[in-house]
RNA sequence: AGAGGAGUGGCAGAGUGGUCGAAUGCGGCAGUCUUGAAAACUGUUGUACCGCGAGGUACCGGGGGUUCGAAUCCCUCCUCCUCUGCCA
């Protein structure tokens, strides 16, 4: 979240921000966020004060009943019932004030970069890169939902029977080629300077709200009611919640780690014809790469690693390219993000396969994530995180893209992994 | 899952109702000494909020309660350890 002191310092630029991502009504969020930090400090400020003369009280009872006088203490106590209901009061008051003022908080977005481009939907996205060329197809080339079932790869229905829909089961070489992308993808990132990491798959309420899933993605997670858990939408939730509550030493800078997790996704409402087969899922196979970084240089940082994506699917030897979200696409936690888009020939569309997000403070805030500056001051970390990748949209278009009428035919940089060349 | 024990500052560890934000040791930082380093010695060393400042307030696993006053007593939740049981 947003820092009260950036807001109440910089009023115009975040106003200003928030309208770039499509808050209409971001004057009177502003307002009325400053309104209550202004009645909170006053409450506190009284509070204080009334707590600060019954900690006097007490000791001069203290001193009182040490020296014998019985009396005299008794005669203090009397003064002290007073200031007691009045402390109360106002200790109800400043909690309740300060859980709206959180409340507040928790309600504003991101503020975006400057370099984030006006607009208001997917279409105002900005192509700053494209690579590759779009496959020529052979007659009679399928979309993957038909060529998984030719070559019994994926299975939707035994997921529906098993599960539900969204839930698909990978059999034989589908099962394979997923396990070679997972240790592919894991092995680049090692090599590129990250640190892995196998995390818990469920995480808590706090770490819901670190991350910022919670309040804003309520609905989108799976809740494990009778232990108050949830199922992690991305790994991103438990990796970067590992510096929940944690001052790092700006010589242990950067940290970059990457960890595979299975992702869960509720989709509610999100669901329609064009998300057929693995374009859409509840479960899906995700590598995530998360790095915390000084100010100064998270920006480059977010180069680096769309340039460590860029290098994947270039490996992979698919079609793609990078959009440059617009302030009303982009997350509701993010200062800037880069979409990675892989071009399906069989489908003709564009599909997401990754999202590379700068969140600068807004995450670490919440996560109360800092380093000591020159001065031994705290201060706000920035963190970053990334898919590298997403594995069902990447499956699909490997498989629409290398059809053959001989069959599918594996990218070279996997076949190491896979153990095999083509699946027919 | 049952029984018992425990959670205190970066770490170790004292403190069982009153001046305790918390002894002491280690570690860290600054300085003295030294050509330099080590050792020794001296000082310093938690976080957040309010306040221009002086200063104030809160925090001893989390939350709640008793009390004029709680690290200390009570309730509750969480975590860890030991034993028993169960299980991949």
């Amino acid at each position: 979240m947003l820092e009260i002191a950036q807001i109440r310092n910089n009023k115009a630029k975040i106003i200003k921000g928030l309208k770039k991502r499509g808050v209409q009504e971001a004057e009177s969020m502003i307002e009325r966020v400053l309104e209550v930090d202004t009645k909170r400090k006053e409450i506190q400020g009284k509070h204080d004060n009334t707590l600060a003369e019954s900690n006097q009280l007490a000791k001069q009872i203290g001193q009182l009943m040490k020296e014998g006088k019985k009396d005299d203490a008794e005669i203090v106590k009397g003064k002290t019932s007073s200031l007691k209901t009045e402390s109360k009061a106002l200790g109800e008051n400043l909690s309740s004030i300060e859980n709206e003022l959180k409340q507040l908080l928790y309600n504003i977005p991101n503020i975006p970069n400057k370099d984030v481009p006006e607009g208001k939907s997917a279409n105002d996205n900005v192509v700053i890169h494209e690579y590759g060329k779009t496959p020529q197809l052979h007659e009679g080339a399928k979309p993957h939902w038909d060529l998984i079932k030719i070559y019994d790869i994926i299975d939707f229905d035994l997921g529906n029977k098993v599960s539900g829909a969204g839930f698909p089961f990978y059999k034989g070489k589908g099962a394979r080629l997923q396990r070679a992308m997972v240790n592919f993808f894991l092995d680049e990132a090692q090599s590129a300077g990250y640190n892995e990491v196998q995390t818990p798959i469920l995480i808590n309420e706090e770490s819901g709200y670190g991350t910022g899933q919670l309040p804003d993605k309520e609905g989108q997670m799976y809740h494990a009611t009778e232990d108050n858990l949830y199922l992690i939408p991305t790994a991103e939730v438990p990796i970067t919640n590992m510096y929940r509550d944690v001052i790092l030493d700006v010589k242990n800078l950067p940290v970059k780690h990457v960890g595979f997790t299975p992702c869960f996704r509720r989709e509610a409402g999100s669901w329609g014809a064009h998300v057929r087969g693995l374009n859409r899922l509840h479960q899906f196979d995700k590598v995530e790469i998360v790095q915390v970084h000084h100010p100064e240089n998270s920006y480059s940082a977010l180069k680096d690693m769309c340039q460590h994506v860029q290098g994947l699917l270039e490996k992979l030897e698919l079609q793609y390219r990078v959009l440059n979200l617009c302030g009303g696409d982009m997350g509701f936690t993010s200062a800037q993000t880069f979409d990675m888009e892989v071009y399906s020939a069989a489908q003709e569309k564009w599909l997401e396969v990754s999202s590379v997000s700068n969140f600068e403070t807004y995450q670490a805030n919440r996560l109360k994530l800092r380093y000591r500056d020159e001065d031994k001051k705290t201060q706000l970390l920035h963190t970053l995180n990334g898919s590298a990748l997403a594995l069902p949209r990447v499956l699909a278009a490997i498989l629409e893209n290398n059809q053959t009428p001989e069959g599918i035919k594996i990218p070279e940089v996997l076949v190491p992994y896979t153990g095999f060349e083509w699946i027919n």
